[in-house]
DNA sequence: CATATTTACGAAACCCTTTTCAGTCACCGA
DNA sequence: TCGGTGACTGAAAAGGGTTTCGTAAATATG
């Protein structure tokens, strides 16, 4: 550890300039003979000055500082998110201030002002599902764009994945394999994602002039779940030819429960999941056709959006981001 | 977004008082009159004032601030470090400056320059595997602590998982069962942890006077090597009664393979997982008895620590941190 | 050579908060 | 009435950088 950390003070004095030269040499402004200005950058270079971003923030008004509020960093949702944003930041200066508020609204009221006194230039806010939730931005003095998880208010901008898109290109995809017995097991009611996958079960469904094969089958986000549904499934309705999961932990269960029961995956069945949670989908046998929700770019974008909303040029309201069919062996045509 | 943030030069001037009145009100110091101080109060919550940390910052020289610098956030091992981090700091008024460095040493070095050039009180290295790593250390203003990938310099101060301990208690547990031909599955070589796993095996099987049941099997940490290794080793080692895995999704591989050629799990093959990825580890059948490394308690023992750094009570050296068993149903004893 | 015009540099103000220190005021005892 | 006390209050400096504006030197122009 180092002593006292170099001001621009002492730039100017080793250079034999005043402060103000030293500044104008050190940003590249204009009015500053070539050889000053190799004087001071040698002396900055001598003194490994950094200039102190505390000061120069005070002066600008500018942090170049974003916080992001998460309430669920841990999850499988967050962390894309978060390396996308981080992502579009970092080519610039931009640093990322990461709070966790846990879910807990009085922590997040908490972080909230923390990052306000600390003077960010924007917050991203990301949700732990795709379920609304309720607006922090009311007065707050800096833009916010909600990732993930929208905002109830339609006057903030959010990005969420398209998952009634998402889901309808999955079952076009089977239906395009020729199945036609395609039966739905997902995760529990309460998720607008389960909700919004099921409307776009439906939609392509009803585009191919097909019933769904029984009723959604609503359960938990789990592989245990997938393996009890396989095997409900396979009892009432024994002759489905495809199945379109939730979630890629409920597809590996089902694969596993179609295999001890007897039935090939994809020649029997075909499975498709949702996330691609690559410890899954690609682990399983056969590997997982699933679709991918794209979350790191859906957060480069929000923090893309989050520059230009800096700028004053803020596009409001729900942004879908299109999801993206990733084929594997678990739905490979049966020759 | 509102207007111009409010100052405490705002506050003072409707309060009808100087700002040094101000803000001894504010701040809850001595030589203000209680009436003066509500009529201070009472105008801040007016204006909704929020101290600017960076003034603040500026004249103090500390700005509770400290950077978390990754290499690969997204892993398995960087996120629970940093939630834990976050959570020892969060009690506290502390704000987690978040950095990736995707692995790259240039990058690393620009993001190093950015946290230092935002005055962080200190930095905690997260490293993307149990390898030692070079050091960040030299010559810095501000305390360094490692945490999961420890620095190559013994000055500075590291903390690890006690991988050597970790695999010597699941050998232990084997032991303890009554298992006697055990043999061990693990990923590749160049990894310090799969390494360090071998020597606690040997340690504590050579203390039960047992030898391992064949060749330590190399391989990666994946479920198709775990089934691919139940393939040869019950080939091989026909009469093996546990497996040690080098981690869950070597694990789950593993008892897959194993029933498929008819074992059962734990009945005639005990396996124990290490890493207690829930995703894997509860959802497997059986559930995984698997090592916990801890992490976020390693990562908020690491924070707690940086703190007493920057205090200037810093303990230099590689700290290894207790791993714990978690016991499930894959190594129930055999009734 | 005197004057106009650049060019290069420096003094000082500014951003916002905290803290020191000097000053005001009311009130007490003598 | 006066000095002494103690309780409050406010002016000013400090922290490190950027920017404006004034000024001196260097160069161009007549």
């Amino acid at each position: 550890m180092a002593g006292r950390r170099a001001t621009i003070n002492d730039v100017a004095s080793l250079a034999g300039v005043s402060i103000a030269t030293a500044s104008k040499a050190l940003n590249g402004r204009q009015d500053v003979r070539a050889s000053t200005r190799q004087r001071v950058l040698a002396a900055a270079e001598e003194l490994s000055f950094q200039p102190n971003a505390l000061a120069r923030g005070l002066l600008s008004g500018q942090t170049r500082t974003v916080g992001l509020l998460t309430s669920d960093s841990a999850g499988r949702f967050g962390i894309p998110v978060l390396l996308g944003a981080e992502d579009a930041f970092g080519a610039g200066e931009m640093a990322v201030l990461l709070c966790d508020a846990r879910g807990d609204a009085i922590r997040e009221q908490h972080h909230l002002r923390a990052l306000l006194s600390r003077r960010v230039d924007g917050l991203i806010v990301v949700g732990e599902s795709t379920n609304p939730r309720s607006s922090v931005s009311r007065d707050l003095p800096v833009p916010v764009v909600y990732a993930y998880g929208p905002s109830e208010d339609p006057e903030d901008v959010s990005f969420v994945p398209d998952d009634v898109g998402g889901a309808a290109m999955a079952v076009q995809h089977l239906v395009a394999l020729g199945r036609r017995r395609i039966a739905h097991v997902t995760g529990p009611a309460h998720y607008k994602a389960a909700r919004d996958r099921v409307e776009g079960v439906e939609l392509a469904l009803t585009e191919a002039g097909l019933t769904q094969a029984g009723e959604t089958l609503w359960g938990a986000w789990s592989q245990r779940w997938g393996r009890h549904a396989a095997e409900m499934l396979l009892m009432s309705q024994p002759e489905i030819d495809a199945v379109f999961c939730g979630s890629d932990q409920i597809a590996a269960g089902f694969v596993e429960g179609a295999r001890e029961r007897g039935r090939r995956v994809p020649d029997d069945i075909a499975v498709i999941g949702y996330d691609n949670w690559e410890v899954l989908s690609t682990e399983t046998r056969p590997a997982l056709t699933t679709v991918d929700m794209n979350l790191e770019l859906l957060g480069r974008t929000a923090a893309q959006h989050l520059f230009a909303a800096i700028d004053g040029r803020a596009t409001p309201g729900v942004h879908r981001m299109p999801c993206q069919l990733v084929i594997r062996d678990s739905t490979a045509s049966s020759s």
